[in-house]
RNA sequence: GCGCCCGUAGCUCAGUUGGAUAGAGCAUCGGCCUUCUAAGCCGAGGGUCGCAGGUUCGACUCCUGCCGGGCGCGCCA
C-alpha cells in the first residue's frame, strides 16, 4: 500500500500538467457571452455577471449542465424566465461541444453535450495520466496542514487514526487541487502530561528492581509502559533504582486510600525529580518520549500518513517564539496583570473571556504556546493554517483566531476543521476505550485487523462532522458488503481483462481505440463518460470543502457504473475498432479510479 | 445556563453551497454465471427530510423558536 500511495502522488506532480479546459469552463464561457450580448437591451447595462448558475444535473434527462440563470435575472429583465430563457439561449454562439440546448421547467437551461465532447474526456485521461484531475485553482498557496499531533504518552488509537485518515487526504486533495502543502505534527512535549508518562515509566522501572508498592491510580498503566521501562533498564542499568522508603516515604495519600489522585501522582513526580537529580528525571522522560514518537511515527508511517516535520512545543520555548508572542501582545497593549497572572484580553477579539498567558507562578501556559505556534506558523509564510481537530476543541478556536488578531495576523489564516468521534463496534456492540486504564484498541491494532486500505476508507467515508460509527466486522469482510473492494475490484476487473486480451492473441491498438471512440454509444457507455468527465469538477469540491467523503461517494458511483457497462457488454470483440475503444475506455476508468485511490490513500490492486 | 456539531428509508449515511420526481449501501423480496473475475449486474418495496413558523418563483439546504442526541465552557494539557 505504502509503495503504491505516496509515490504515485509524488510522480502525479512531476507530469507538466496541461489544462485542458474542463468541459464546464467552455460553456460557462458561452453562457457568458450571450449574457454580454443582451446587456442594454433585455439586461441591464450595469449588471455583473459573476455567477452563471451553471451547474451539473443531477438526471441527465435534464441535460449533462443546467443553468438557472434566467430564473435569478427575470426580475432584473422584466420577463417571465422562460421567455427570457428564449433571449438567452437565441444569444448562444454556436458550438460543437453542443448537441442541444433546451429550456425546461421553471426556467431552466439544460446544456446536451454532443457525443463526440463526451467522449473526449477518454483521449483526456490518456494523455494525462496520474495528472488527470489535478488543477491549478490552489494558485501554489501555501497551506500547513496539522493533524493528530496527539499527546506523546501512549500509543496511537483508533480516534487518531480518524485523524491521520482524514488529514492525509485533505492534504493530497489540497496539493491536487495545486495548493502547496505542509504536513506537520505538533509534540505537546512541554506538560505535566510528559512527567507524569516518565514518572510511570521509572515506576514500572523500579518494580523490576525489586520495588513493592501499589501502581499510582493517575499513572498510566498500558504495557507499552513496561515496554520503555525495560529498555530503560537496559540502557541506565539499576543506576536510577532507589529503595521503596525513599520512594514513597511521605507522601500523601492516593486516590484508592481516599486522597487525590492528581495531587498523589504530583508529589511521586517531585520526588522522583529530587532523588534523580532534574536531570536523571529529563533522562527517563526524554527516553520515554523517544520511544513513544518512534512508535508513532512508524505507526503513521505505514499507514501512509507522512509528515514534512515533527514540531516540539519545548522548542517554542527555547527558540524564543513564546516569548515573541507575548511581546507583540505587549506592545499592542493587549495584555495585563491581575492575581499575579498576566491576562491576554482576548474579550476584545470577540473571545468569551479574557485568558491566563502567564500563570501566578510564572509557568506560561498551554494557551501561550498555541498562540506562539500559530504565529510561527505565520512568520514561516504560510497563508493558510489549517487545524484539524477533535470536536472537543472546538472552544479553542475562537480563542487562538483571538490571539493572531491581537498579534495582527489575520484570524482567517486560521481554519480549523473539528472532527468528530469514532466508536469502535464489534459483532454489534461498542468496544471501550480509556488511554488510562490501558483497555483501549490501538491504531495498529485496527490496521492489523483489518488492513491498511479498509481503515483509510472507512475513516474517510463519513463528513468529518459527522459521528462514525466503525464496525469491524464490515471492515474486514471480504464479501460484497464491504464497499472498499467494490471499487478495488473494478479497478482489477479492468486489469483482467487485459490479461485475457493477451491470452486471446489481440494487442491493445490504443491510438485506433481513441480515433473510434464515436462507437460508444451505448446507454452504460454514456453513463460511464459522463462519471468520468465529472472527475476533474469532483476533486475542486472536495478541495475547497476539504471533504474525502466526496471523493469516496464519486468513486463508488463511478465503479458502479463501470461495472453496470461490464456486465451489459463485452469488451473483447471481433471489431478492431470497437474493441479498441471499448479497451480505452475502461482503461481510462482504470487511471480514474487509481488517480482517486492514490488521494485516499487506499491501494489499486490489479487482482484480487 | 452559554457555545459548537448532529437529527434524511428498518440500520449506516450522501445530497454539487437555494433548484427539477430527495438518493446510495446494508437488510428484505424476485431475477442473471456454456461469454473478459458473480468481491459483479438488473428489478421491487420502503420517506410528514425532528417539530412549528418565516424569507421567495422555488427550502433537506437560509432565518427564528422549540424537542432530542454528542461535545465543550480551568492560572489542566
Amino acid at each position: 500500500m505504502r509503495s503504491r500511495t505516496r509515490p504515485g502522488a509524488a510522480s502525479a506532480r512531476r507530469q507538466p500538467v496541461r489544462l485542458a479546459p474542463p468541459m464546464k469552463q467552455d460553456i460557462e464561457q458561452l453562457l457568458h457571452a450571450a449574457l454580454a450580448h443582451l446587456k442594454g437591451s433585455v439586461l441591464p447595462e450595469d449588471l455583473p455577471l459573476s455567477n452563471l448558475g451553471l451547474e451539473r444535473t443531477r438526471d441527465t434527462a435534464n441535460g449533462d449542465y443546467a443553468s438557472n440563470v434566467a430564473m435569478r435575472l427575470a426580475k432584473q429583465a422584466k420577463l417571465p424566465p422562460r421567455e427570457l430563457a428564449q433571449k438567452i439561449v437565441a444569444a448562444l454562439p454556436l458550438s460543437p461541444a453542443l448537441a442541444r440546448v433546451e429550456i425546461a421547467g421553471a426556467g431552466f437551461i439544460n446544456f446536451f453535450l454532443a457525443g463526440s465532447a463526451q467522449a473526449d474526456v477518454v483521449r483526456r485521461v490518456h494523455e494525462l495520466g496520474a495528472a488527470f484531475g489535478r488543477n491549478g485553482s490552489g494558485g501554489n498557496r501555501r497551506i500547513l496542514v496539522e493533524f493528530v499531533s496527539s499527546n506523546p504518552t501512549g500509543p496511537l488509537h483508533v480516534g487518531h487514526g480518524r485523524h491521520g485518515a482524514f488529514g492525509a487526504s485533505v492534504a493530497n486533495l489540497l496539493e491536487a487541487n495545486g495548493w502547496s502543502v505542509h504536513r506537520e505534527y505538533y509534540i505537546n512535549d512541554a506538560g505535566r502530561q510528559v512527567d507524569i508518562l516518565a514518572v510511570s515509566v521509572w515506576l514500572r522501572y523500579l518494580e523490576a528492581c525489586g520495588g513493592k508498592f501499589r501502581f499510582p491510580a493517575n499513572g498510566y498503566q498500558g504495557d507499552y509502559v513496561r515496554e520503555i521501562a525495560a529498555d530503560l533498564l537496559q540502557k541506565a542499568g539499576e543506576s536510577l533504582c532507589r529503595p521503596d522508603g525513599e520512594v514513597f516515604g511521605n507522601l500523601p495519600a492516593d486516590e484508592p486510600e481516599g486522597g487525590d489522585k492528581e495531587t498523589y501522582i504530583d508529589a511521586v513526580i517531585g520526588r522522583a525529580r529530587q532523588l534523580l537529580g532534574d536531570q536523571g528525571f529529563r533522562e527517563v522522560s526524554d527516553l520515554a518520549l523517544a520511544a513513544i514518537l518512534a512508535d508513532m511515527e512508524n505507526d503513521l508511517t505505514e499507514f501512509g500518513v507522512i509528515y514534512d516535520r515533527w514540531y516540539s512545543e519545548r522548542s517554542l520555548a527555547e527558540n524564543g517564539a513564546i516569548d515573541r508572542a507575548l511581546d507583540r501582545l505587549r506592545k499592542q497593549d493587549h495584555v495585563y496583570e491581575k492575581g499575579g497572572a498576566l491576562w491576554f484580553r482576548a474579550t476584545t477579539f470577540g473571545d468569551e473571556k479574557d485568558r491566563v498567558v502567564v500563570r501566578e507562578n510564572g509557568v506560561k501556559t498551554y494557551f501561550a504556546s498555541d498562540i506562539a505556534y500559530h504565529l510561527e506558523k505565520r512568520e514561516r509564510g504560510f497563508d493558510v493554517l489549517l487545524d484539524i481537530l477533535g470536536s472537543d476543541h472546538h472552544g479553542y478556536v475562537a480563542r487562538v483566531k483571538a490571539g493572531l488578531a491581537a498579534m495582527g495576523e489575520p484570524p482567517e489564516s486560521l481554519e480549523a476543521l473539528l472532527v468528530q468521534f469514532v466508536s469502535l463496534y464489534r459483532n454489534g456492540e461498542k468496544a471501550s476505550m480509556s488511554t488510562r486504564a490501558g483497555e483501549f484498541i490501538t491504531l495498529r491494532q485496527l490496521r492489523a485487523e483489518v488492513g491498511n486500505d479498509a481503515a483509510r476508507f472507512f475513516y474517510v467515508v463519513r463528513s468529518h462532522d459527522q459521528h462514525l460509527d466503525f464496525d469491524l466486522e464490515l471492515a474486514k469482510s471480504r464479501t460484497n458488503e464491504n464497499p472498499v473492494y467494490y471499487i478495488q475490484y473494478a479497478h482489477a476487473r479492468v486489469a483482467s481483462v487485459l490479461r485475457q486480451l493477451a491470452a486471446k492473441g489481440y494487442q491493445l491498438d490504443l491510438a485506433l481505440g481513441l480515433a473510434s471512440l464515436a462507437t460508444l454509444t451505448s446507454q452504460q457507455e454514456s453513463a460511464l463518460l459522463t462519471q468520468l468527465g465529472k472527475y476533474p469538477e469532483l476533486i475542486q469540491l472536495a478541495g475547497a470543502n476539504r471533504a474525502p467523503h466526496a471523493l469516496v461517494h464519486y468513486l463508488r458511483d463511478l465503479a458502479n457504473a463501470f461495472h453496470t457497462w461490464y456486465n451489459a457488454e463485452q469488451f473483447i470483440v471481433e471489431d478492431a475498432a470497437t474493441r479498441n475503444a471499448r479497451l480505452a475506455l475502461a482503461l481510462a476508468a482504470q487511471q480514474v479510479i487509481r488517480n482517486g485511490l492514490a488521494l485516499l490513500g487506499v491501494s489499486a490492486p490489479e487482482t484480487m
